[in-house]
DNA sequence: GATGAATCACCCTTATGGGGTGACATTTTT
DNA sequence: AAAAATGTCACCCCATAAGGGTGATTCATC
């Protein structure tokens, strides 16, 4: 076996933040490295701290989550930022993924899965809380009434590629005034008269 | 508790499908109502096997389990599609998760897993295998070493909603010339002369 | 004090976008 | 069998948008 995976836990909440520490610490194979209340506090001895893992709250004094995972990336390249926070908001849960979380867990999460998912995150794995996954893959998915037709759909596509009508008929092997006609029958139908709209809608809707 | 979950297995490999059949049926809770070896096959009667969870194989012939999918979801559209295969290419994984699947399984998963995530599955989860979570993740996740700054960055989302330059213009209240100064760096930048080349090229190194 | 970022200005030409209206053949649905 | 939708193409119109070139200013940050 290698050696220990080390941790580091920011989590303003004393009690909790101890608690993960001593959960974690137990276990066989991890050590926590140390811990901070904050981003702000974190910032000048966590790289001398070389975490394989860092569990990171959302809802921080000062620097938030958020905000501090890029930071906390360009600090430490190789570490692996687990989120583990209350938050359950589509938009905080994006945009903590974005920023570059490996993982997203919700504090109702149990200690076992806690410790588990700090391994899985070290081997290249994305732990997600199961509402959290469940909003992950929702988010993938396409609307299945869709009022566009599949030519429809295909031409919307590269429109919100930032195609011309030129391009698009070029790419589809059909006359400039097809991809007009699908163009004026796409705005009809999602009632607008502009690409942006056009893009906005279909966006809001899942339909591209 | 409630009664058994209803279960329909789509698997070409009759091995497989049994051993799955079996080892689904003998726990508690769980019930396979029938399997299938083909969708094709399936079309005829799955309508009366009203599943509340449906375990689907990618590589079937005819129908393949991708364009299964939509047809499935129409049919029956209160059933959670699992899929399982030993397909881990990012397109089939994107492709099945926007036509509808609500998991993605591989089939080295454990069979206790496998078990495991039916259950969640029907109680609205998403289970995901190790290694395509952490892929869905990575699909979210934005360069880190961006080219661009985030003026550019925003500007470019901007243009790829389909926003002309007038609209970014009065949408970040500065002036159109600014916003043209904006997108010519843009284009310096990532070395492409068009809104399609810049949006191809940002969303293929993750910028936007 | 140099570099990058963000702002604005004015030159130029061609291509693009959107509105209107209609036709025709092929699917698909009813 | 009839009706509806889909996919294809045509020609009218005009205002605007896109992209290339060149340069300047202010403000941070390093």
């Amino acid at each position: 076996m290698g050696r220990d995976i080390r941790i580091v836990i920011i989590e303003d909440d004393e009690i909790i933040r101890e608690g993960y520490a001593l959960l974690i610490g137990q276990s066989d194979g991890y050590t926590v490295v140390r811990s901070y209340a904050s981003f702000d506090d974190a910032v000048k001895t966590i790289g001398d701290d070389s975490p394989d893992v860092i569990l990171l709250d959302i809802e921080l004094p000062g620097t938030n989550g958020i905000q501090a995972i890029p930071k906390l990336k360009k600090m430490l390249p190789h570490a692996y930022i687990l989120i583990l926070t209350v938050y359950e908001s589509e938009k905080t849960i994006f945009d903590a993924l974005a920023n570059g979380a490996s993982g997203y867990l919700t504090k109702n999460t149990a200690p076992s899965k806690i410790v588990e998912s700090i391994r899985e995150v070290k081997d290249g794995g994305g732990p997600m809380s199961v509402n959290i996954a469940r909003m992950v893959i929702k988010s993938f998915q396409r609307n299945q009434e869709s009022p566009l037709s599949k030519r429809e759909t295909q031409i919307l596509e590269q429109i919100a590629d930032g195609k011309s009508r030129s391009q698009v008929a070029k790419d589809l092997f059909i006359d400039l005034e097809t991809v007009r006609s699908h163009i004026k029958n796409i705005y009809l139908k999602l009632d607008v008269n502009s690409r942006a709209d056009a893009i906005k809608t279909a966006k809001e809707n899942k339909l591209i």
